[in-house]
DNA sequence: TTGTATGCGTTATCAT
DNA sequence: ATGATAACGCATACAA
């Protein structure tokens, strides 16, 4: 109740308040068409401090730490907030305190629809803990990483969240001279730059290979995106089929970003190159669906003439005809974490654990 | 060039000097276990103009209009941010400057896919013009909005976008009292807040309609969200349908957010009503996709037997099977425009249109 | 073209 | 429990 109320006390007097009257220093409403205009200055806390009778910094004491003030004091306060409509400045609370109350948070891509429940998770979460969320999209170059991670600093934030474990020097070198806490997601690596809460690609082709090999399958479809993680499950998966052996496999590159049309084309590609394929692997659940409805298209039935396996988890992969087998991660929960780990590590509380591996879940449905 | 390597030049070094040797006030390296710790402080404007031989007022000139200072002082200048390793701190320039080049962005979701290219095309044109972005998730309730751009405020964003036109009165007198520039996106009014770039989701309401009259259909299965946009589409096809007459709708609503099983659940909903259907109307692409798996599920061909129609025109819509007749929207113009109305009015230049309609296009597809 | 003085709005530190 | 003073790091205004 309070800490929902606070806003709209801060802010519902002021415009009443500058049409009236004026707690300003050299701020006086100077005549009635400068009142019409908008106030040169908004309230700042002496303006406050001022209209409730008491020092600036006790203003501030009262709104940041109220345990520490008399209650008799922190009601005055709130009034006069209420009648000035002071909205504190960051800017300058940050520059003073040097906490901006600012994540930075980097991805290779939010169209993609595979980061965006991390991200909201890490907002959500955040904004819990009284931080705001600066994000910025990297595409999947690591120079444009370094260049964004690098105008970012100059914001000050007070941590941030990179994806993945694969920098340019450059980039590390900037986090570590700006010594703030870091957290590395969506993979995962013994030596992560400070925090990191991810999962194995690896394991993941693994586990996929492993499914469909145990049912049987030999002749496989590739249909895979260029980018690093993607090839870590590539890897993953060679190796299992290297373990199997008389395994044979064909594959199609998908430029990013990996969208239903470029699943169909995809697996276009592999039925016109004349290879017979028992089930078709795709770096994600949208190439997936695209292959899905590409073999229906094509008078093939999935999973009877050929599997199809996707990732992510995607929400629509449980209901597409026939629904999608395919490897499921808690993506919200990346995001929570990794803005926990981040809080936490700011405000001084205990990190016990700063690698964690969240794992994944095969999720066995009817199409492969 | 010289763009894209000033970021690098100016963190290049830092690590390194930091090392050997230091140019900070009060913030000498004093043994070999403290040179290991990262430094106290990093450098500063006047660190950069002591090593430089300057003011610190003419590096400050020198970083950000090169242009007023003599060429070879910016060389000098720009060596010395080499050497020190140099961060601009924009907290402490913003509270100077009074302009943060931070722009506030407020959606009500980002899981939905349908907000998510524009949001894309709003962070890649600020980060042209040198602003970042302050993301921030409402949810769908005008108080939680408010609430959220109250806290936003307080880090002086020098603009902001807000999803809608329809806002809370506190929300209109905060934004009004900070005085900035506000643009709304993806609705339409004569009387925005400040600026607006959207279009008539009445219009397409009646475009939408109109379509499916004109192809004979009379009988309707309406499959709505319950957003106000969406709401508005919905008044603008029930005055196509009053004026056309002898029309039959029935309709189920569908909670947010959108997925494609709340698409097979609505459409078996209405199906198992036991009324008859010549068209599904859906609210978003995600839900007549889903329709449309759960008609052929059942049996029932599309458009054939039921004609399916959705709305947005997202990356799916051309390529399923059968494709899906929608609305196209340019998402991304929507976003670039928003940003370039705030940069242009940020910075002074001349604002012709302060009121976009972009308008939209009926996608004829196969699924009606 | 460069420099000096001052202020931006807040918090840390030390005092009372 | 409250206050005084001094930063925080930069840019504006004006001077040279």
């Amino acid at each position: 109740m309070i800490c929902i109320s606070i806003p709209a006390i801060l802010f519902f007097c002021w415009f009443h308040t500058m049409m009236s009257q004026s707690f300003m220093k050299g701020n006086a409403v100077k005549n009635a068409s400068d009142a019409k205009k908008m106030p040169v200055r908004p309230p700042t806390l002496e303006d406050v401090a001022r209209a409730a009778g008491l020092s600036p910094i006790t203003v501030s004491r009262a709104l940041n730490t109220p345990g520490i003030v008399r209650p008799k004091t922190v009601a005055k306060v709130k009034e006069a907030v209420q009648l000035t409509g002071y909205i504190p400045n960051m800017l300058a609370g940050g520059l003073a305190s040097r906490r901006s109350r600012l994540i930075a948070v980097v991805v290779p891509q939010i169209n993609n629809s595979m980061f965006i429940d991390t991200i909201q998770a890490i907002t959500d979460e955040l904004a819990l803990r009284g931080y705001h969320m600066l994000l910025c999209v990297s595409g999947y170059s690591a120079e444009t990483e370094a260049d964004i991670v690098a105008t970012l600093l100059s914001r000050r934030p007070d941590g941030i969240v990179l994806t993945g474990i694969h920098h340019s020097n450059e980039l590390k070198k900037c986090i570590l001279n700006a010594a703030i806490p870091v957290v590395e997601i969506w993979d995962l690596t013994p030596t992560p730059l400070d925090m990191l809460i991810g999962f194995s690609h690896e394991k993941i082709g693994h586990a996929v290979a492993g499914y469909l090999l145990q049912k049987g399958h030999r002749r496989f479809g590739l249909m895979w995106t260029p980018d690093q993680r993607a090839g870590l499950r590539h890897k993953g998966m060679m190796e299992a089929f290297e373990r199997q052996g008389s395994v044979t496999f064909q594959e199609v590159s998908i430029p990013l970003p990996a969208t239903l049309r470029r699943g169909r084309e995809g697996l276009a590609q592999l039925m016109d190159s004349g290879g017979a394929f028992d089930a078709i692997i795709c770096s994600s659940d949208t190439l997936a669906h695209g292959a899905i409805i590409e073999a229906q298209d094509r008078g093939l039935s999935v999973p009877e003439d050929v599997a199809v396996v996707g990732f992510g988890d995607l929400d629509f992969a449980g209901c597409t005809a026939p629904s999608i087998t395919t490897i499921s991660i808690d993506r919200g929960r990346i995001g929570r974490e990794a803005a926990t780990l981040l809080a936490d590590k700011i405000e001084g509380l205990p990190v016990v654990n700063n690698v964690v591996d969240i794992g994944f879940t095969l999720i066995e449905r009817d199409s492969a």
